[in-house]
DNA sequence: CGGGGTGTTGAAGCCTGTCAACAATTGTGG
DNA sequence: CCACAATTGTTGACAGGCTTCAACACCCCG
């Protein structure tokens, strides 16, 4: 039901912002294809990455609630993108309750995400943070048929798991490899096997409810054209 | 119009738990008066806060679109807490959509807010981050006229304060120590003093925008009876 | 008055940051 | 197809922020 407007598609090129910071946007974005990440840039230069968006994900419905954008989106790769008028979303959220649900139901599993991350920069070693991380993004691929146990697509560098993960990119170099040593994460390209997902998943402390996993909560509009 | 379903009232002493991790709750509770956190505890036995709860604020509203509670809420001081049935929740946010929406903003905020904690343990020194922590928490109490330009009452212990920011107590401590030196807080007690908002602002990059304060965002009953 | 929670301070060590150099990979143009 | 540049990955040495352990001071409350 949501497809329907987000009519207008593009595509945005790697390294490149979706939405910058302080936009009043004109439109509301959604992620049909490749990676993207929410981030806010510190006076001082550095970069902490709060979100990745996978494919299925809205980036900016809040403008259209709350206001103005507290932070950008970057393409992590390149990604096709579908737009929708947020009068649209404005029209059909008030003539759809189910819709205004589903969509609040989104916020707090972002939330429930979010508190996580909060608690890998806070509490976690950078290696079990990494490690969690890796579990996170298992399983929401695991939601869109985009990952399988054996592994997945990572198209990350490891500059953008550092800014993810509030550690330096040297750090990450060195946090990879102990987790490859370990027998817990093969790489090999771009591709990220993950030998034994419950091993993984018991380092690093992850317990998969607070994903909430239900059929349609995040809209998945993936798989169509 | 919520306060009609927040019928039931009751206390919860400071450090006892509103609501236990895992708990899937008979009720949904608000706060009435009083602080308290949302925390997780670590398999190390680390404890990381992801929220401070004020008054107005709902402790568990998720819980009754999501499923079961993935943290806990302590009471940080003695609080009033109200109570409602989350089937008086489900009628009333199919019959009133602008609860819902209401709701959904609500939630949204919290995003906003949890992405400035995941820059702060991530990117932020632990001197930045304290500041920018007691910046949100003077936003946010100005909002229910709990703060004036000159400071709050500021009920945390530096073992709680230390738990939101991922430091150690005695870390939190030299960094207390640190803030007062500089002269951007004083403390009387429990009352913080702030000479000059703006510049703890500056110092702590805070830029007050993403609290989005708003009219009615959070349902505000701190006042009533 | 005593005891538990909280705040304070010091010393030593580790995790992570910083700086720097170089290797490997990818992309581009001739 | 190769050469070149730019990006990304890798490694080492050193420094610093923060942790850990430990002891002691303070304060509220029974």
């Amino acid at each position: 039901m949501l497809e329907q407007i987000f009519k207008e598609r593009g595509t945005v090129e790697r390294k490149r912002d979706v939405i910058s910071m302080g936009d009043s946007t004109r439109f509301v974005h959604l992620v049909l294809d490749g990676w993207a990440a929410r981030y806010k840039i510190l006076p001082n230069g550095g970069r902490q990455i709060t979100a990745f968006l996978l494919p299925g994900d809205l980036c900016d419905i809040h403008v259209a609630i709350l206001g103005s954008m507290d932070h950008g989106i970057v393409a992590l790769t390149d990604c096709r993108i579908a737009y929708a008028d947020p009068q649209d979303i404005e029209r059909l959220t008030t003539t759809t309750p189910g819709l205004t649900r589903a969509l609040w139901g989104a916020a707090l599993l972002d939330a429930a995400i979010l508190r996580q991350w909060v608690v890998s920069n806070g509490r976690r070693s950078a290696v079990d943070a990494v490690a969690h991380l890796i579990c996170e993004l298992h399983g929401r691929l695991m939601m869109v048929r985009l990952a399988d146990d054996s592994g997945f697509h990572l198209p990350l560098t490891q500059e953008e798991l550092a800014d993810a993960t509030g550690v330096t990119t040297v750090h990450m170099n060195r946090v990879l490899h102990q987790l490859r040593q370990t027998g817990l994460i093969e790489r090999d390209q771009k591709t990220l096997v993950v030998p034994d997902v419950q091993a993984l998943r018991k380092a690093a402390g992850f317990d998969i409810a607070y994903l909430h996993l239900m059929k349609s909560d995040p809209p998945r509009c993936a798989g169509n054209a």
